[in-house]
RNA sequence: GUGGAUGUAGCUCAGUUGGUUAGAGCGUCGGAUUGUGAUUCCGAAGGUCGCCGGUUCAAGCCCGGUCUUCCACCCCA
């Protein structure tokens, strides 16, 4: 007896309402990356594991999805592992295959190269509740400039997804200069890392954990002294900028940081769901990241964690041989956009994809006259369907009722003699008699 | 990778200190209505209790292993 069929750890399948829901998400997302000047780019599942390793830090490493070697290879990789089971894998995110490309290509691009990229990437990471080992990343990078209008441009990107997925988020930033001034001001810049990431987790473990943390990574008492401005800091922007230049006024690296920032919350303006943040304990991603530094949560729901993160990185192709090529980039994280969506209830009731009408089917000689008609509702644009088999009325209408069809025609044999249809409104549950001619446009409405 | 929970019908879950033939709601299918869904009424099907092994006269329940899902950490979308 064949056993249940399942699928492997962490993936999922996706129903056809689920499929809805996620193409509206990713469409939004497309749509608004096509109004930015960004260009669709794909890269294959597998990279070269060479590609990959070492980029993502010792953690990252262990979590790449390593693809075995086959055939012939695989035995003489058995005999001598000395070179390793793999010599392929699938890819861990968007960003490190869009630095490959772009050395791989940099004869045929025109810089600066805006490109977005919309695909699955793997970790063989243990997964949890909005965290699995197959999901989906949607990345808008540009490259080639260093200009902070891009900066501006992206948060003001964030903004107008948001406004067309409905939801209400907070757009939060900082920078990497002024988390490297912090060290340096603390007394002990070659501690940036620790102090970071301890300050990363202030939201979620408080502030005497944070101390805590750095103490056993051995910051001393008078950097974690230092550092102690940083938790009193409070209010807007404009508030918070005085207090920061004078608190950082030692570090220069520090005070372009809060200039680079301050030109980013001048020029973006007013907008129109999100709101601008800076968040001075925002650390993600340090390991590539030199400058600004993004990340987008929502304001409704009770997910909490990040849905959207992003950075500016000044040498990402540097480790591929192309130096000084700086980018900066977004990612939406489709997943967890989902979650909030569905449970703050804000997916459109009606997400097209269902057929607007369904025709009967009494018997062979109603079939094919409803083919005819059939053919007439999809020339007028009109999704419409032809039930398959001669069975009962109700189970047609139960079918079109589950599928969430707006109207079901009937066409029986009185029908077919008269030239009419029997039209009912599913919705409504109304039923009329109306002239074939007329269906189009009472269906079309 | 570390630590801790979880798994019973398609779905959500009951199931007594281990005791005969494992239950409910929803869904599915059939009928009431051979031309009408969603609502109502009647009926039926559907389970090797995640899997493998052990203890026992007897295991859904106890023990070991394994897998899945979930939680915390690590890290991250």
């Amino acid at each position: 007896m064949a056993t249940k069929p399942s699928i492997p750890k962490g993936t999922r399948d996706f129903s056809p309402t689920e499929m809805l829901r996620r193409k509206y998400i990713f469409s939004t997302i497309e749509r608004v990356f096509q109004k930015y000047g960004f260009l669709p780019l794909e890269t294959p599942a597998m990279e070269n594991l060479e590609t990959l390793t070492g980029k993502y830090g010792e953690e990252g490493d262990r979590l790449i999805f390593k693809v075995l070697k086959r055939g012939a290879e695989l035995e003489r990789a058995l005999e001598d592992r000395s070179k390793g089971l793999a010599a392929e894998a699938l890819r861990y995110d968007l960003t490190v295959p869009f630095a490959r490309y772009v050395v791989q290509h940099q004869h045929e691009i025109a810089f600066p190269f805006k490109r977005y990229q919309i695909q699955p990437v793997w970790r063989a990471d243990r997964p949890q509740k909005g965290r699995y080992r197959e999901f989906y990343q949607c990345d808008a990078d540009m490259i080639g400039s260093t200009s902070l209008i891009n900066e501006v441009e992206l948060v003001q990107l964030f903004d107008d997804v948001f406004t067309d997925l409905g939801l209400k988020v907070v757009v939060k930033i900082n920078d990497r200069k002024v988390l490297s001034g912090i060290a340096e001001v603390s007394g002990q810049p070659e501690k940036v890392v620790d102090i970071v990431t301890a300050i990363d987790k202030l939201d979620k473990i408080g502030r005497e954990k944070v101390e805590e943390e750095m103490r056993a990574k051995g910051v001393s008492d008078a950097a974690i002294q230092g550092i102690a401005p940083l938790f009193e800091l409070s209010g807007t922007w404009s508030e918070q900028r005085p207090v920061l230049e004078r608190w950082l006024a030692a570090s220069a690296t520090a005070q372009q940081g809060l200039k680079d920032l301050s030109f980013t919350f001048d020029a973006v303006g007013a907008m129109k769901s999100a709101v601008l943040e800076f968040d001075p304990t925002l650390a993600r991603g340090l390991d590539y990241y030199t400058g600004a530094i993004f990340e987008v949560k929502a304001l409704e729901g009770s997910l909490g964690s990040s849905i959207c993160g992003g950075g500016r990185y000044d040498d990402l192709t540097g480790v591929f041989g192309l130096k000084g090529m700086s980018g900066v980039g977004i990612s939406f994280g489709a997943d967890r956009i989902y979650d909030v969506l569905q449970e703050t209830g804000k997916f459109p009731a009606e997400l097209g994809g269902s057929t607007r009408v369904l025709i009967t089917n009494f018997g062979a000689a109603e079939a094919m006259h409803g083919l005819k008609l059939l053919r007439q509702l999809r020339e007028a644009g009109i999704a419409a369907e032809l039930y398959p088999d001669a069975v009962k009325l109700a189970k047609q209408f139960k079918y079109a009722n589950d599928k969430g069809i707006g109207y079901v025609a009937v066409i029986g044999e009185s029908e077919l003699q008269s030239g009419t249809v029997t039209l009912k409104d599913m919705r409504t549950g109304e039923q009329r008699s109306i002239s074939e001619a007329e269906l189009i446009a009472v269906v079309s409405s």
